[in-house]
DNA sequence: AGCACGCCGACT
DNA sequence: GTCGGCGTGCTC
């Protein structure tokens, strides 16, 4: 019973702050959340340790306010998960523990929990209130049927009958729903393929340690499959399953798929589109589920069971968060897969050059589907238009509309893949050369017919529609290059009475992907228009042909992820045609058909691309491995942001093995009236380059002026 | 990050 | 005479 703990803040200060405990001393176990003084305000910490005597002197210590005691504890397991966190990303260790939490719980507002469901206790199973008490028996038979929502009861005037059997422990109140009726039997599984039981080899007989297996699936392979079958075992056992999954809008049936499998499991979902209320009520449900499905926030959850952890879509870049503690949640997930002693599986058909080079060294085992489980799915043609020597119109080539013509005449479906939302990337005054520039941004403004504005993708700037150049008055402005508001324009003048849908951020409500899977599967469209939106998302049986347009932006660009991006984007579009017994098509428009990326493609051969990029890499003799640290700086000048990243840089401690790159202006250099720069710190010892940032980073905090915003950034990187 | 303290320009 | 601009410093 020590005086004194140490408490983490949502503060950029990294270190702990030293309170005395005052008359709570007992009750201040780590992990507690507490209300304390703070400066001028009161803030919500996390109790992280206690001392005997503290090491700040000079000051008379404050006293906890209070022991937040409506709320549990934060296990053991998400304080070590968080610490880990805290190293990795040098991010604060209480700013870590505030930002996982969920909303409700970080504020001192008594938390009052939701518990709208009254259950039966084994108590109440074995006996009950005397016959003579008809209308409470009769409350009890009802819950031994089924589980009872509050405000029915309330509705139905029980609510007194309820409290007197929960005073009696015949019935309690829970947060969790109740069970779902196991639903009429769904079609069987179908029997494992030789792939998938291969795989459950390797997996089933080692549910018990720590590995990471990456899952190389190509689409239709069943990795979904593969995932539940291990699930079912990781339940048997009593233990929890974490699946997470990119973005929880994209894939509305996934939960019903799930609990449809596993019938009278409790399932908890987690992501950030869910109410602060419900937020919050899962993550506290989370503890006691079985299987919690969510998006990266989830990875955070509190899980005493956990037996098992699941990354679909391991590749995709939402599982990183870009701003605050910028972390990777297939990262973090690995590292709480290793802290918890249990396997984690990556899933993908196009996994990630950093988590494929892994597997190649073996510090991942690689498990690979190569045959679709639907033996008549047949992968679909690939074919090259070139654009070098097919003339094209508003964005289209004769071979791509008769190719739509042809589908469309049999009743078939087609996809048209444009990464530009809008009607065109950008304003265009032919007589001086003014291209709509963004006033915020090194962007260019893009015309939206529609809406009839110019609006900057990047910072959110809007404007009207000018009647002339503001630079010359030149009256007659032309759009520049296609949007996909203006290939749905042309589409629709070449194909009249076809039936054109566009998906992209502009058309998509949170809630409309329900809508669209119903009206694609019923065959209400024939062509679906769309950015990278449509390469994830549902599967669509009766799409045959996919129609690439204008990728060469990403081909050749600086940023070689942005390659990798497209590949990755390009096999999803492509496996979206011909997954039923129809043979599929798919015609990429490119003016570089030598590109090697298109060769690998065509062969549906992702693993060959990898391979010869991870080589090609090598080449170049860089360190096969590495992680690099971003420090990003905003500022109203460029200057001053520079000026800030160069005495960084003059700040930086020697450190064998480190490398510290110029400050340069970061790719996007202007930002909402922001100019950014970036500088680059490599290295592929993670221990040395952690020794670094620790000695660094009080020196960064030294540095005056400040620029408006600046932050870390890690990231592990494959050359 | 907030939030206050602290000295210099244009306003009721 | 003061309202308020954002530079600087502080938070157990």
């Amino acid at each position: 019973m020590t005086p004194i703990v140490q408490v983490g803040l949502d503060t950029p200060l990294d270190r702990l702050f030293d309170y005395s405990a005052g008359e709570a001393a007992a009750d201040l176990a780590p992990g507690r959340l507490v209300e304390v003084p703070f400066g001028r305000t009161r803030q919500v910490g996390v109790v992280l340790g206690s001392l005997a005597e503290t090491a700040v002197d000079g000051i008379k210590l404050r006293t906890i306010l209070r022991v937040l005691d409506d709320r549990p504890a934060l296990a053991p397991e998400v304080l070590r998960l968080a610490r880990f966190c805290a190293d990795y990303y040098h991010y604060p260790l209480g700013a870590v523990l505030l930002a996982t939490l969920p909303p409700r719980l970080k504020n001192a507002t008594p938390y009052l929990a939701d518990t709208p469901w009254l259950v039966v206790t084994a108590l109440g199973r074995a006996e009950g209130p005397a016959p003579r008490a008809r209308a409470q028996h009769a409350l009890l038979e009802a819950l031994r049927e089924a589980p009872q929502a509050r405000a029915y009861l309330r509705a139905i005037k029980q609510g007194r009958h309820a409290a007197a059997l929960v005073a009696a422990g015949w019935a309690e109140w829970t947060r969790l729903p109740p069970e779902a009726e196991p639903p009429p039997e769904g079609p069987r599984p179908a029997p494992a393929t030789a792939e998938q039981q291969a795989a459950l080899d390797v997996l089933l007989p080692t549910l018990g340690e720590f590995a990471v297996h990456l899952v190389h699936g190509v689409t239709g392979s069943g990795k979904t499959e593969l995932y539940l079958r291990v699930i079912d075992a990781v339940l048997a056992a009593g233990r929890q399953a974490l699946v997470l999954i990119p973005e929880i809008a994209l894939t509305p049936q996934l939960e019903g798929h799930f609990r449809a499998r596993f019938p009278g499991r409790r399932f908890a979902t987690l992501h950030s589109g869910l109410a602060e209320a419900a937020r919050t009520e899962n993550w506290l449900a989370a503890a006691d589920c079985d299987v919690l499905l969510g998006t990266r926030l989830a990875v955070f959850a509190p899980l005493p069971r956990l037996g098992l952890i699941v990354v679909d879509e391991e590749h995709d870049t939402s599982f990183k968060q870009q701003d605050g503690l910028r972390y990777s949640a297939r990262d973090v997930a690995i590292a709480r897969g290793k802290q918890a002693g249990v396997p984690v599986l990556l899933g993908s058909a196009t996994p990630s050059l950093e988590s494929y080079a892994q597997a190649r060294s073996g510090r991942y085992r690689l498990l690979e589907l190569r045959q679709r489980a639907i033996a008549a799915a047949r992968l679909p043609e690939i074919e090259l238009v070139d654009l070098r020597h097919v003339p094209q119109e508003n964005g289209l080539t004769a071979p791509a509309l008769a190719a739509l013509h042809a589908t469309l005449a049999r009743g078939e479906q087609s996809l048209v893949f444009l990464n530009r939302r809008g009607y065109a990337p950008a304003l265009y005054c032919p007589s001086c050369a003014w291209v709509s520039p963004c006033p915020h941004c090194s962007a260019r403004l893009v015309l939206h017919r529609g809406a009839q504005r110019l609006k900057c993708h990047h910072c959110g700037f809007e404007t009207r529609i000018p009647s002339a150049c503001p630079d010359c008055g030149e009256p007659d402005l032309k759009p520049l290059g296609q949007g996909t508001q203006r290939v749905e324009e042309t589409l629709a003048t070449h194909l009249p009475g076809a039936r054109i849908r566009r998906i992209d951020r502009d058309t998509m409500r949170p809630r409309a992907w329900a809508e669209l899977g119903t009206a694609v599967h019923g065959g209400e469209v024939d062509v679906l228009v769309g950015t990278q939106m449509l390469a994830k998302g549902h599967d669509f049986p009766n799409v045959t042909l996919a129609l690439i347009l204008d990728t060469d932006g990403a081909l050749y660009s600086p940023d070689f992820r942005a390659t990798e991006r497209l590949f990755a984007q390009l096999m999803q579009v492509a496996g979206r045609a011909g997954r039923a017994e129809k043979p599929g098509r798919v015609l990429i428009q490119t003016a570089f058909p030598d590109h090697p990326l298109f060769r690998h493609l065509q062969r549906h051969d992702y693993a060959a691309y990898a391979r010869e990029l991870l080589a090609e890499r090598k080449q170049l003799e860089l360190p096969p491995y590495t992680r690099q640290i971003l420090v990003r700086a905003e500022a109203t000048t460029m200057d001053a942001a520079l000026a800030f990243l160069r005495r960084a840089a003059a700040l930086a401690p020697d450190a064998p093995g480190v490398s510290v790159f110029a400050a340069t202006p970061a790719p996007m250099a202007r930002v909402a009236k922001l100019e950014r720069a970036q500088l680059l710190i490599q290295s592929p010892s993670r221990a040395a380059l952690q020794a670094f940032v620790r000695d660094w980073r009080p020196r960064l905090e030294t540095i005056r002026p400040r620029p408006a915003r600046w932050s870390l950034d890690v990231d592990p990187l494959v050359f």
